[in-house]
DNA sequence: ACATATTTGTTCGTATGTATC
DNA sequence: CGATACATACGAACAAATATG
């Protein structure tokens, strides 16, 4: 383990061991090898190990039973798609028993250049960025924020907080149908705001999506920026040209 | 900033810089704000700071100069495409000077239980797996695995050696022309391994995608794994349904 | 050329956290 | 549980390089 680091070594092998449980390695009996055989394979100390396996435990993804040994707590990777015709709410349905969607804030801004670029509107033209929380099953997912044109989508804001989801209120402001363009995606260390929201603990990955979506014409509708706990869900990318459901 | 998180302050702070370089905050003077006013920003004392930058100036990320100030290497994030055409090596052409593919390793086992599946194969099949790292300008930016069905293509480790493409080799062995049909994305902390292939710190991001590649007709060709150094690249993923051009 | 302010570089000391034994 | 070594963080002071007027 390198030390000098600015990672503690405990923090190192608890990342190590989530890794390897999310590799599938301890999948036959859900137990993990004993500290004494983890304190070997990993090159530490015992103590080094069991702080490892605490903050493990301390975030739910371990159980440790005096006596018995520790285990993992089966929580796996939710599965998140991501295509031209893919919804928000639709893409998590079934993979959680409970969806939750948190607004947490509505603003009315001029645009900025980047905001602007993905809206195809004018630098400072005023838009509307719904700023929300997601959670599956009690737990937080994702932090996101969605613009959109004001001069078009003026009350977006009052009506999410009634239907509580993107695809609803756009089809009740006669948005029949659209497309999702592209979508950027980056990885990075949680900032401080994030880990709060998030629930997550210091040095976290979120998985970063900016995405934007239009008609069918081609006018654009949404421009998105969504944080994902990076140890709680996976992207799933279907480049297959799929026919249309409406 | 939280103590105690098994992640130092400095590496926190580190990060936080990267954070707002990359978000474009400093982008008029491309300097940074002087140590006092870093640390008071971030409420630690200019030491902490001083870690955090000589770490960042360690990286390539900043330059520091004695009596003037601390400034930002200009060195933006590569974009990859990611489509349904995409292809490896043509992805980051035009955004580095050169492109460079070292082979590892080559690997004739059978398939294991994710592989095959990628493959439809019969779990145990032979495959041939294709380890690689590739450079953009001498930086490393990503190590992949790629498994082929070794009934097929049993040759392609050294066709590989010679051409050093994957598109190529293909080509050459009779594939005209292939799609992707899915790419799985997620994020995690680097393993030590990964760490001193991509030349990283501790604690540095992975974004690893998982990619299917087929033949027109649906044959499985390649499945492939990717760990991307996430602080040198993002992915671009497009969702139009791009007419062809072989 | 000069004095002064600003910015980074260095060296003390001290306290606390981390890792091993 | 302590004993020990090392890394981390803070505070104060001073040195060296640069910028400014």
């Amino acid at each position: 383990m390198e030390r000098r680091s600015g990672i503690s070594v405990w923090r190192q092998i608890a990342d190590r061991i989530r890794m390897a449980i999310s590799a599938g390695e301890f999948d036959d009996t859900g137990a993990l090898p004993g500290e004494m055989a983890l304190a070997r394979r990993f090159q530490v100390n015992r103590h080094t190990v069991r702080s490892a396996i605490a903050a493990l435990a301390n975030e739910g993804v371990l159980r440790v039973e005096q006596g018995r040994g520790t285990f993992i707590v089966r929580r796996s990777r939710l599965k998140y798609p991501i295509g031209r015709r893919t919804r928000f709410t639709e893409g998590l349905a079934g993979q959680a028993r409970a969806l939750e969607a948190r607004l947490k804030a509505v603003q009315r801004n001029p645009a900025d250049a980047e905001v602007a670029r993905a809206l195809e509107l004018e630098t400072g033209a005023p838009v509307i960025c719904l700023e929300t929380l997601h959670y599956a099953d009690g737990i937080p997912v994702s932090s996101a924020r969605n613009w959109f044109d004001a001069e078009r989508f003026p009350d977006i804001g009052d009506l999410y907080r009634e239907l509580g989801s993107v695809t609803a209120c756009l089809k009740r402001l006669g948005v029949a149908d659209y497309v999702r363009i592209s979508t950027r995606v980056s990885a990075h260390h949680a900032e401080p705001e994030l880990l709060d929201e998030l629930n997550l603990s210091a040095g976290a990955v979120v998985l970063k999506t900016e995405g934007v979506n239009a008609e069918m014409d081609g006018r654009r509708l949404e421009y998105s920026v969504t944080c994902f706990a990076a140890d709680r869900i996976e992207l799933d990318i279907d480049h297959t040209a799929r026919q249309f459901s409406n």
